[in-house]
DNA sequence: TGATACTTCGCAAAGCTTTGCACGACCAAA
DNA sequence: TTTGGTCGTGCAAAGCTTTGCGAAGTATCA
């Protein structure tokens, strides 16, 4: 057990003066003689005083701490976006509180749960790609608990969000691919309940009709966001009679596992099947060949969702905001066809 | 401003009963009788009540919170040894509370002062690069605060910690090297001050034993560990009248950056110099040529942290453990040749 | 009926801070 | 001498929970 720390009570008794006398003297309130007040300052620099904040949570009602809810810590995506929230959090004096969901919704409903009951002043949630229902934020929602969501999102009529323009960057990418000759895009989505898997889905649709391309089902893969659901997914495009000369993938777990894919089957990218991801990792440029990407300003979307948390801090009650973040495709050798 | 949440004095003032028996009905304590005990029950979960961890906190002196304080979030090692550490934090009913000191000294400082006023039981750290004096951990180790090390260490008789066995690996890397062929084996360090650096460098060094290879000193290049001076670095080697035929990288982010360098530089992986990082990455599997590295059991490290950090809170006196994780060389392409 | 023994509960303190209000002391004016 | 004011400081409550101890109430026994 560590021992307790210098409260103002230990100040007070050793200068044989009350407690409120301390308190008063500390932030320099005018109705303290100062003599007494520099006593105590002194006093508190020398026992090392610094204000116990669970007194002052308790008094104050707030806890200065954000809860953080992410599929995963590990993936660069996230922990960019939870690099960016801290940024911003430290900024404002507020720590994060860190829980992982591990793409299960049951974890997602209890680390809701648990943060509230640490009493977390609110949260910013990346929803797990099992969620589909979205009950366990009606607390946040009814009691007026700050929530943010990014990337992932849900109800977004109620509660602010930081997204991605991803219905225009799938549109762009299948555009580019369209460009540099390809003419059948497949496209390897996400668990369909999940809105960066319906946006960028519109998007690949609206790309191929500004090109018109034909709508080919067959070129419509889905899978779980794991390496190993990417890479059956895969498969099962190369393994069509008529395969593909691009795909599009929603993120970069896929895209690399793709790509790994598609290099065991023989093939070669970007020749034979041109390649781009969604994407904000530095690994783009060290794989072979270097992946075009859609990048996301991952580092910024965090900084935007701590934001939009702390506006919901000053206004809970505003209507909420949503932010779409602009990405960039960024070309390099895996989509260039010779 | 979020609503306040019920306390046992809304639960008493609804029941008509005193705080006091609320609080032992909510316990099942034998003085109270069971039907009251059932009522108060009924009523508080009706009420959603949970109690608020500031007033325990307050009351049992401790938070159930564990500041981290790592160099950086993104880097895929710092994330996973996190994902490791909240794992078990989890399983004890502890939340971690992250700070990122940005490879900062200074940031460091701060934040271990910051984390300490927050009132955390304890802290776990990795130190930055630029750490090289250690006396802002004198508080934590006089007043028995929990502290743990991991990865780049200090001070380990009196602090426990948790490192890789960073000599013996790094002599293995060089073993292997030496055989496939490479007999001008090069390796880029990090900054003097950090243990891993010392210890790998060392193992580097006795691997030439073993192998009777000389120690050429134009052969060792050091950088900090961003990308841009890792590149740096690496030109620095191939620029020499007679190019290393093999390099070992640090860490991830430098060997990552010296395959880019090495490649843009005209020169052939492995054939014409061999690779090997040390790294806990799956995107070794998926650069090309695929990277042979030793490989952290980051997640697991992350564990024995929190573990060794639970055994302090239970015996803060105990003599400090060091824990040597096993890595494991994972031989693949890039250090293959022909 | 009075005394004893349980059963069932409430008071209050501790853990820490802030702040409105009151109180004592001292001085000046009436 | 009394009143009114100013200045410096302390009291106490609130925010929430746990727990030792005391008290009220009921039942049992002599």
């Amino acid at each position: 057990m560590a021992k307790r720390r210098v409260s103002l009570k230990d100040l007070a008794a050793e200068l044989n003066i009350s407690i409120s006398t301390v308190s008063r003297a500390l932030k320099n309130h005018p109705e303290i003689s100062p003599e007494l007040t520099r006593k105590v300052q002194e006093l508190a620099r020398a026992r090392n005083y610094t204000p116990n904040p669970l007194a002052m949570g308790l008094l104050r009602q707030e806890t200065r701490m954000i809860g953080v809810i992410v599929p995963d810590l590990v993936t660069h995506f996230f922990s960019s976006v939870i690099s960016g929230i801290e940024y911003v959090a430290k900024e404002n004096g507020y720590y994060i509180l860190i829980s992982s969901s591990s793409e299960s919704y049951e974890k997602e409903v209890e680390s809701v749960k648990n943060l509230l009951n640490t009493r977390v002043e609110g949260l910013i949630v990346c929803l797990s790609q099992e969620t589909r229902t979205f009950d366990h934020f009606d607390v946040l929602i009814n009691n007026e608990i700050p929530l943010v969501f990014f990337d992932r999102v849900c109800r977004t009529d109620e509660v602010p969000s930081v997204v991605a323009d991803n219905a225009e960057a799938a549109r762009q990418v299948t555009r580019h691919f369209y460009e540099n000759g390809c003419r059948r895009i497949a496209y390897i989505n996400g668990p369909e309940q999940l809105s960066i898997s319906k946006l960028r889905y519109e998007g690949y649709l609206q790309g191929l009709h500004d090109c018109r391309l034909p709508f080919d089902e067959e070129l419509v893969a889905r899978c779980n966001l794991s390496p190993e659901d990417a890479s059956v997914a895969t498969r099962k495009l190369l393994c069509l009679k008529n395969h593909p000369d691009a795909i599009f993938g929603i993120n970069d777990t896929v895209i690399f596992a793709a790509m790994r894919e598609i290099k065991q089957f023989g093939l070669n990218i970007p020749n034979d099947i041109a390649l781009v991801g969604f994407t904000g990792e530095f690994h783009s440029t060290v794989v072979d060949p270097s992946l075009t990407a859609v990048t996301h300003p991952t580092f910024e979307m965090g900084q935007e969702a701590a934001r939009l948390f702390f506006e919901r801090i000053q206004h809970p009650t505003a209507p909420p905001q949503q932010i779409e973040m602009k990405t960039s495709l960024v070309i390099r050798n895996s989509s260039k066809k010779e």
